[in-house]
DNA sequence: CATGAATGAGAATTCATTCAT
DNA sequence: AATGAATGAATTCTCATTCAT
C-alpha cells in the first residue's frame, strides 16, 4: 500500500517544519505527531526515536547534495568545475530551504556525534575541493597559495550566503547568484589603493603561505 | 571581595570547557560544578539559571568582538578598515577558541530565542559592511556589484575559517591569516580560462564532466 | 469448522511457548501472533486480552489436574490414594512440561487476583490431603503430628521436583518417581544416630558446626 | 550523615511493602515513592532503576541465607548438620516474611534473568546438600537411593512450608518446626499397609475411586 | 473472518531548580 | 556563603487494544 509510504513522508514533513520552528531540543515529537495530525504512538511506528527523523531529514539532503556534487576531476576543467558544483548545490539547497537552515545553523543537533557527522561531510567536501584547487594551481588556472584555506573559505562564503537564504526565505534567481559568486572567486572585490600598508610582493604572500601548509584535519 | 569574582569565572570557565565539549543541551549543571569543584547550589548563587551562564559567555565575546570592529568610516579608507576589522575579528576570536567554537558552530543554541540574538548580531555585521562596501563602490574601490550578498560572502569566509581553526585547535599566524584572507578578497583566486566555461559548448562539458562524475559519496 | 478451533489452538500453542520463555510481562500479543503467523487483530477475535489466554493455559492444566486427582476417600486406603494421587499429577504434569514451569514457578503471574487463583488452587489440595492424613492418623496408618504441616510438606516436595523436571527438560521414569517419592513418604531418608542431634552436648554440636563452617557464598 | 542511610532504608521497606502486596510488575516506582512520603526523583538518588530496589531486597535476604547456611561439610555428622541448615534457614526466612513471600513465589520476577539468579541459588544449595546426603550414604546414615532427589525433596517440602507460613503471617514456634521437617526427613510419615496399594484388586480401587469421584474444582 | 495500522493511556526516568541546614 | 538532598514537571517511549478495510 503507498499509504505507509505517504504516513512516513507525512511525519518527516511535519518534523521537518517542527524543526525548523523549534529546533531539534525544543521539538516535541507530541508537536510532530499534532502537525501530522496522528497518534503518539504512530509515530514509533514509523521512526524507532526522534534522533532517526532527525537523522533521514538530514541524510536525505546529505545525500541529495553528495550525488549532484562532482567529484571534481583534477586533471579536467577546475574552474569549470567548480561553477558547476557551486550551482549543483546552490540548486540542491535552495530547493529545501527548510533542510537546509538545520543542516547549515546547526541548531539542531541531536548530540555530539550527529555533529562530527555533519562536520566530517564538510571535511569531505573540503577535501575534495583543496585537491581540485591544488592541481588548478599546478596548470597555472588557481592563484598560488594556501589551497586548503582558499577550501574553506569557499564553502563557507558558500554556506553563509545559502543559509542567509534560507532564513529570509528570499527567492533569487540560481543563475545570477552562482554568476555573482563565481565572480568574486574569480576577482574578488576588494580594490586595494596602490600603495597598500602591507604592500608586499603576492608572489612573497604566496610563498610563505605556502610553507605554512596548513592541513585540513590531523 | 576578590572571592565572589573568582568563583563566579570560575564557574564560567568550567562552563565554557563542559558546553565545549557537550554542547549546550548535552551539559548538565551537574557537570559544571563538578567541572568548576562547588556545589550544585553554588551555581544558582552565581547564576540565575543555565540559559544565563551560556549568554555570558557568549555576550562576553560579543562584547569584545563588538569593540574590537570599527564602524567603518565610509569617507575613510573603506579596503584598510576591512582589513583593519577582519584583523580584530581574527585576534578576539583566536584568543577564546573554545567560546568560538560555540559561537560560530551554534552546536549549542539554548533555543530559538538565542539563535535569533546570534543572528541579529551577524545582522548587524553584515549591514554595517555593506554599507561601507556600497560607499567603496561609490569611491570606485569596490568592485561594483551586490554589495549585501559581497558581505555576506566575506562574513561566511571568514566565520568558516575561523571555525576550522577553533576545531582543530591549531594555532597560526594570525598577520598571516589577515593577509591570506585580504587577498582573496581583492583578487578571488579563480583563473578562468579565456573562452569561459559558460561559453564552451555543451556537449563538450556535458562529456566532461560524465567523464569526472565520481561522486564523493557511493 | 474445525478451523476456528484450530486457530484458537494454534494460538494457546504459540502463547504456551512464549510464556514459557519470557514469563507473561515480557511476553508481547506481538510475539504470540509472530508464533502463531496470524495478525494481531486475530488475537482479540479469539481472546479478550493477554490475560485470558493465559488464564486459559492454567485453566485447562488445572482441570486435567483436577480431574486426575482423586478427592481423597477418607474411610479407604489413604497411603494407596496418595501414591495414586502422586502418580496422576506426575502423568499429568510431565505431559506439559511447558505450561507446568510456567504454573509452578510463577514466573509469569499477571497480577496479584491470578496469583491468589494459583494459591486457592494449591491450598484445596493440601486441605483435602490434609483431611486425608488426619483420618489416616485415625486409622493408624499415618503418623501422628501436624496433618497440615505434612499436607504442605507433601505438596512442596512435588512442586520442587517437578519444576526441576520441566526445567530441565528432562525425561524420566515416572514409575521409578512414583516409587522414590512414595518412599520418602513413607521412612524419610535420615538415619539419625541413636543419641539424637538434639541429645548430644551443646558444646560438642557447637564445635564441629565451627569446623564446618565454610559459607557456601563467600 | 546518618540521613542518607536512613532514606535509603525507607525507601527499601516501602519497596519490600509495595512489592509483596502487588507484585513487581503492579508495583509503581509511583507506589514506592509514596509509600516513602519522598518525591519521585528521589527514589532515582539512592536506586538507578526499578529492578535494582527489587534485586537489593533480594540481595539482602541471599546474603543472610547465604550466611546462614553451613556449607556442609562432608566428613561430619551430616544428620546433624542438616538439621542445623534447617534452622537456621526457618531462622532468617521468617525474620523477614515480606522479601520470604516475593522471593520463594517468585511472584514478581523483573525478567528472565533475575529468574536464573534465583533458580542458581536453589541450585546451588540442592548441589551442596545433594552431595552432603551422598557422602552420608557413604557412611550409612542416608538411605540409599537417588541423592539429588532427596535434596529436591528437601527443598521443596522446606520452601513450601515457609512460603505457606510467610503469606499466612502465622507466627510458629521455629523449634517446633524444626523438630516436625527433621522428623520427617528421618521416618516418613507413610505407613503403608503390609499389602501395597498397588497390590490390591484393580476392581476394588475403581469401586473407590468412583466413590471417591467427587472432584476438588467444581 | 482476517488484517495490521492506528491509538493513547501509562510508566520510567531525567534534570533544572529550590531550600533547609 | 556554601552545600547537596529533595523536588516534580516534563519527556520519551511502550504496548495492549481497537477498528476501518
Amino acid at each position: 500500500m503507498r499509504n505507509k509510504e505517504k504516513r512516513r513522508n507525512d511525519l518527516l514533513a511535519a518534523a521537518r517544519d517542527v524543526f525548523a520552528k523549534k529546533g531539534y531540543h525544543e521539538a516535541r515529537v507530541e508537536d510532530i505527531v499534532a502537525e501530522a495530525k496522528v497518534a503518539k504512538g504512530t509515530f514509533y511506528l514509523y521512526f524507532p526515536d526522534k534522533r532517526s527523523i532527525f537523522a533521514e531529514l538530514v541524510d536525505r539532503l546529505f545525500s541529495r547534495l553528495s550525488a549532484s556534487i562532482l567529484h571534481v576531476d583534477v586533471d579536467g576543467d577546475v574552474p569549470g568545475q567548480i561553477k558547476h558544483n557551486i550551482r549543483a548545490i546552490i540548486a540542491v539547497l535552495l530547493d529545501d530551504p527548510v533542510v537546509t537552515q538545520i543542516l547549515l545553523s546547526y541548531t539542531a543537533v541531536p548530540d555530539q556525534k550527529f555533529l562530527q557527522k555533519i562536520r566530517s561531510f564538510y571535511d569531505g567536501v573540503a577535501r575534495m575541493l583543496a585537491a581540485a584547487l591544488r592541481n588548478g594551481q599546478k596548470m597555472g588556472v588557481i592563484e598560488e597559495g594556501d589551497a586548503d584555506l582558499f577550501a574553506t573559505f569557499t564553502i563557507g562564503a558558500l554556506k553563509e550566503t545559502l543559509l542567509e537564504l534560507a532564513m529570509t526565505r528570499q527567492s533569487v534567481s540560481r543563475e545570477q547568484l552562482v554568476t555573482a559568486l563565481t565572480k568574486l572567486l574569480e576577482s574578488g572585490y576588494l580594490r586595494m589603493p596602490v600603495a597598500s600598508a602591507d604592500a608586499e610582493p603576492a608572489s612573497d604572500l604566496a610563498r610563505r603561505t605556502v610553507a605554512a601548509g596548513r592541513r585540513s584535519r590531523p
